[in-house]
DNA sequence: CTGAAAGCGCTTACAG
DNA sequence: CTGAAAGCGCTTACAG
């Protein structure tokens, strides 16, 4: 079938060098082709006919074809990633970090929204039954057992990434804890003593363990947490919003909130600035994670940033450990990046008002 | 090599399912279970036979291997597509229209970042010399000519989206210009008679031609537009901050003004915001694209709503036309969505002050 | 109505 | 030191 016939159907699609073309150039076989360029160590051969080969790869621009390779490799040299919401700045960042880290392992990265992913199955489908993926490094924060367990009994390698539920499998995460921590000693030095924390949806890992740190700065500081000064914020933006909201009724009012997302902080300043509420003078705000945007926020936020790009390369690393079988020791490793979080200050912080 | 030692390396990994076990189980040949299965036309079989292979492809969970088919068919059922910054909302939107898109055609989507693919070169030897995609969808700005020179050449299929050049290969966008004059519209509506316009850098396509519906608008209106009173923004939120600096300087000082892009609205609100330019009362704004964001700034933005989505879809709709060899006419085509631009009008944007 | 065979482009024992 | 051959999992003329 793919004679003549196909070349007419389509555009002439330019021929194609294979490994054949390559042999033909250099006047050898397909075999020591082969195993030349892909640096077969058992391989003995003559300088001079090496450097025949290697021209005559170079010469063609000679690249091995995928799908062959793949084939007969049964490896696919492609990394399935499954993670929710592109359009948040965090996302696209551990997006960039997986990506770079793949390439430099000459991996490709199949992106998969989590969301239909974990529902539709339609990705489930054609990525995994249709062998399409060497692995899965699966960033969505809801959980899904179910389907991992699928994972697991497949021998399908995957990473949890930003998760930290060490016996559903092995995860990469950084030490949210301590970003939280950092953010309350930051409110702290600046004297503050009723800080308010808006935290995420239970259910996720993230949001339990920076709610965690928030309180663990706190008793540092020998700070009490009002019941009420914990708010949880289910949906991002919206939900950072209405936790203000609530948050700003109280009496005594905080004179500070460390809010979990970035996305739940510009939530919440929106909530701040519809109802008047000037920060930093009135309150002072706090995100987590940080991103450009962050600087032409109104007034310009004070945020946590995160070694988002190294989790998501240790990740890769992690992942292709498996996929190459070097790394087979038991499968609840957990990884947390120890690079240190930093706070980056910007406007949207200052000394409470002495009346408060 | 592909017997026991390797299952021994890795994890064992649940067999996965052949064409050749679906056969076995139905008591007949690969060939018409694979004829059966792609619904070959041509094929003449008994009811029950038919019956049989399709129940058996069911119960075993059957999917072909994309890797084994691809390779037979010279067809990787995955479409390339070139995309800068993830981060903003904007792009996200347009991923995720073609991901539907092409899932509703089976097909798979392998992201590419822009500025590491045209410069680097190193995505290009991964996804095309590899030949892991049948098409690409380019939705880059930055002009590459070089480098499509070299696709068509190469009779690789692709599509610019969001773009409108014709001369260079097939382009989908979206009418910019009359979003734009809808924005005008707006502004004049509520009675602002001096409207500036921030827009983007004059190489890409897109800013040329919302500036040119900026003023077709301002035209239609009879109002003038001084030199001084279109302002570029090269980057984004930096660039959209310093043209708003600009503008704020200008004597008499514009009373509305339209901003090419969200990113860019977001930096221009910033300045606005840093000189105590109280927005609407003082200033209206209207900025180009929407996202949840946008509902969360300080003011809300109006903004005008482009069918991305939909253009996302119809550039997979007219990339697979070229692959699948329907679309075989003049490779110039030049399509533009019809759907309407919506004007979603938020909190900022009023009828001018009296004394202005 | 159905099956055996060739071949997509690779890699890798195996034989010389 | 190098080549011929088998086989990865499919599809598709072709033969029966």
């Amino acid at each position: 079938m793919a004679g003549p016939a196909d070349g007419r159907r389509r555009k002439a699609r330019a021929a194609v060098v294979r490994l054949a073309d390559v042999a033909e150039a250099a006047g050898v076989g397909t075999s020591i082709v082969s195993r030349v360029l892909n640096a077969d160590p058992t391989v003995s051969i003559r300088p001079e006919t090496r450097e025949r080969i290697v021209r005559a790869a170079q010469e063609l621009n000679y690249r091995p074809n995928a799908f062959a390779r793949g084939l007969k490799l049964a490896r696919t040299m492609t990394i399935g990633m499954v993670i929710p919401n592109l359009a948040y700045p965090v996302n696209a960042e551990i997006i960039r970090g997986a990506e770079r880290a793949a390439a430099a392992a000459s991996y490709v990265i199949l992106l998969a929204d989590a969301d239909e992913f974990l529902q539709t199955g339609e990705a489930y489908q054609r990525l995994l039954l249709e062998q399409r993926v060497d692995g899965l490094l699966i960033a969505s924060a809801s959980t899904a057992e179910p389907f991992i367990a699928d994972l697991v009994s497949q021998g399908l390698p995957f990473v949890l990434v930003n998760r930290r539920v060490p016996h559903v499998g092995p995860c990469v995460s950084v030490d949210d804890g301590r970003g939280m921590q950092l953010a309350v000693e930051h409110l702290v030095g600046l004297g503050h003593r009723r800080i308010a924390h808006i935290g995420g949806p239970r259910d996720a890992d993230t949001a339990r363990r920076r709610l965690a740190g928030f309180r663990a700065g706190m008793r540092a500081a020998r700070l009490r947490v009002p019941a009420t000064y914990v708010a949880e914020a289910p949906y991002e933006e919206e939900g950072g919003e209405q936790a203000m909201a609530r948050l700003l009724e109280l009496d005594p009012r905080p004179t500070a909130v460390v809010v979990w997302s970035l996305a739940a902080a510009i939530g919440a300043l929106a909530a701040a600035n519809a109802r008047g509420i000037r920060i930093p003078e009135e309150l002072s705000m706090v995100g987590f994670h940080d991103a450009p945007i962050a600087a032409y926020l109104h007034p310009p936020l004070t945020t946590v940033r995160m070694p988002l790009r190294e989790m998501a390369e240790r990740s890769v690393d992690v992942l292709l450990g498996f996929i190459h079988g070097t790394d087979n020791g038991p499968r609840a490793r957990n990884i947390v990046v120890a690079t240190p979080p930093v706070l980056i200050e910007r406007a949207s912080t200052q000394p409470p008002r002495r009346t408060a």
